[in-house]
DNA sequence: TGCCAGGGCTGGG
DNA sequence: CCCAGCCATGGC
């Protein structure tokens, strides 16, 4: 017997889904047919804007929806966070760029693996590794015919017993040993991810920075789209020339000044105004005419 | 072709 | 504390 699958309705306004899931937050979706195919757990589910909100498909008969509002957070008062970034020339414009853009409520560990895979790679790429990873070790998923996404992410324990070889066949070259590394301290419960949730944002951000290959930078991308914590800020080199560029056009401030303005400068949301300017720095001067 | 990409680690000033 | 070099790989 298959199941008929499900169709919904989560009433949203100020939702962007294209900003929200390509914005480089998330490695996983596709789009098809003006519509986001992706998986959040072990769940197939198809996404298209509506008037009235978000349409969702899934494979399964659905009985509830909360796995995926709270991936969405189509709940978050998304206005009331936008009032507490500075009221400042650069975030105005960054707003504008992309009015909508929502930070996901990712699961933990296929964050921080994927954000492992990420250092020094494109987002692009970053989707390249992530799909070979899954197609070799991820568990098939129950998908309606045609289905670009066929597979779960894979977890940890199943990471922990591959080999580095297989894991750089995915082409994720010096990543490999530190994917590894998280996978089996993860696997053999000597970390549990989980448990962060309970943790002050700079007590889960030093159980994860003592995790190899993860700095802060990686740390902070988990803490902001998989935790919730919303005033880490990830510096890579696009919120680096967006600092330069718009906050300190004459100066080069030293890494520790700049930290120090980051953490103050950006109010308690400072995460989400973080991704704001990122994804303002990597769309601004594409034509319009080119997006699809 | 050469430069760069959602970095982190190590070893030197 | 700061910086350069290194680590794979591929897009542009």
């Amino acid at each position: 017997m298959i199941d008929a699958g499900t169709t919904a309705v989560l009433p949203v306004r100020d939702y962007d889904l294209a900003a929200t899931l390509g914005c480089g937050q998330a490695f996983r979706w596709a789009q098809r047919d003006g519509a986001w195919e992706g998986v959040i757990d072990q769940r197939w589910v198809r996404l298209r804007s509506i008037e009235r909100g978000i349409e969702a498909t899934t494979a399964h008969a659905a009985n509830d929806w909360n796995w995926l509002t709270d991936y969405l957070q189509t709940d978050l008062d998304l206005g009331s966070v936008l009032l507490t970034f500075p009221d400042d020339e650069p975030m105005r414009a960054a707003v504008a760029h992309c009015r909508g853009l929502r930070l996901l409520r990712q699961d933990p560990w296929e964050c921080l693996a994927s954000f492992i895979l990420s250092s020094t790679k494109q987002i692009v790429q970053i989707q390249q590794i992530i799909a070979l990873l899954c197609e070799r070790f991820g568990e098939p998923l129950t998908t309606p015919p045609g289905a670009i996404l066929t597979r779960a992410f894979p977890t940890a324990e199943r990471l922990a017993r591959a080999s580095e070889v297989e894991l750089r066949a995915c082409k994720m070259g010096f990543r490999a040993p530190s994917l590894l590394a998280a996978a089996r301290r993860i696997a053999s419960r000597e970390l549990d991810l989980d448990s962060l949730r309970h943790l002050d944002v700079n007590a889960a951000r030093e159980a994860l920075v003592s995790l190899r290959g993860v700095g802060n930078k990686i740390a902070n991308c988990a803490l902001l789209f998989a935790y919730g914590f919303q005033q880490a800020f990830p510096i890579d080199v696009w919120v680096m020339k967006a600092l330069r560029q718009l906050y300190f056009p004459k100066r080069r401030p030293t890494p520790q000044r700049l930290l120090n303005f980051t953490s103050t400068h950006f109010g308690p949301n400072a995460g989400y105004a973080q991704q704001y300017l990122f994804h303002y720095m990597r769309t601004r001067h594409e034509n319009p005419d080119e997006q699809r």
